[in-house]
DNA sequence: TTTGTTATTTGTAATCATTACAAAAGTACA
DNA sequence: TGTACTTTTGTAATGATTACAAATAACAAA
């Protein structure tokens, strides 16, 4: 990923005209990493850019998604969430609290049996439970 | 999974009552094992049962999901498909040909670093590439 | 700076999968 | 047969996403 700083200069590196929409929504995703839906990122930075369109959230994370600078999240099948991590990993969603959190995966040690010959360009590794927060407040 | 003649004692088994359409809706899945999607069961079984609607379909595979009898796979953001294999198994999408296809994981061998204390309930295990057929259909 | 060109943003309308809902049809059982 | 309950069906509503065209902004040449 990329510091909160070179926000401009990562854009470009990626092709992408760094437009001010651009970079608040880059911005956005970095600094909270909360996998956001279309209806968050347009819900927080409303107040700071009062005439943005939802239909730019679109087209900008279309852009980023295509140009490899975010990845799309469908661990649930009514809302797409978005992740400025491109690199390999997972994703759990808690049932409880509906909370999305990242972990790691070691590849290496998926035995993918039955994909001899496959090439494999995409991983989307997703699980759903309760968290460690959500247990504890069960027991208590 | 089930075999195909017993499908009316499985469902009861799962406490579904065996309706003649949820019998040939769970036939078709088993039979055909190509995790079809609403539009694609309403299209096969139509000629065969004229009146069949598609909210039928939906609250069918609704209350097979709910009854593990079969698993939602999201492995693409605007299509939802089924799978009457409710066994821990990971779903391979070819991006030329579209097709799915099922792969074993050995769910031992995963190491989720960073989800120490969470309770996992479920597993989705999407790749995408491009498959054997289609790849030795690029080097012809 | 001005002008012409292209890229980006915006708002509205359209699309499309899914769900809500209520009427109709089917089933079980006294 | 009659009654209560379940299931199916068709239509309308919902809601996320996309299409589209006008408005705005950025840019480059003169």
């Amino acid at each position: 990923m990329v510091e909160v700083e070179n926000i401009g200069h990562y854009l470009k590196a990626k092709s992408i005209r760094p437009s001010l929409q651009r970079i608040r929504i880059l911005e956005y995703l970095i600094k909270n990493r909360n996998h956001p839906t279309v209806e968050m990122i347009y819900n927080e930075l409303l107040s700071e850019m009062p005439t943005l369109s939802k239909t730019t959230i679109y087209n900008t994370l279309k852009l980023f998604v295509e140009n490899n600078v975010a990845i799309i999240i469908n661990i649930e099948d009514n809302e797409t969430r978005y992740d400025a991590d491109t690199s390999i990993h997972g994703h759990f969603k808690c049932t409880e609290c509906e909370g999305v959190f990242d972990f790691n995966v070691d590849v290496k040690m998926l035995q993918f049996m039955g994909l001899e010959g496959f090439t494999i360009s995409e991983h989307h590794i997703y699980l759903k439970g309760v968290c460690r927060v959500c247990k504890s407040k069960e027991l208590a």
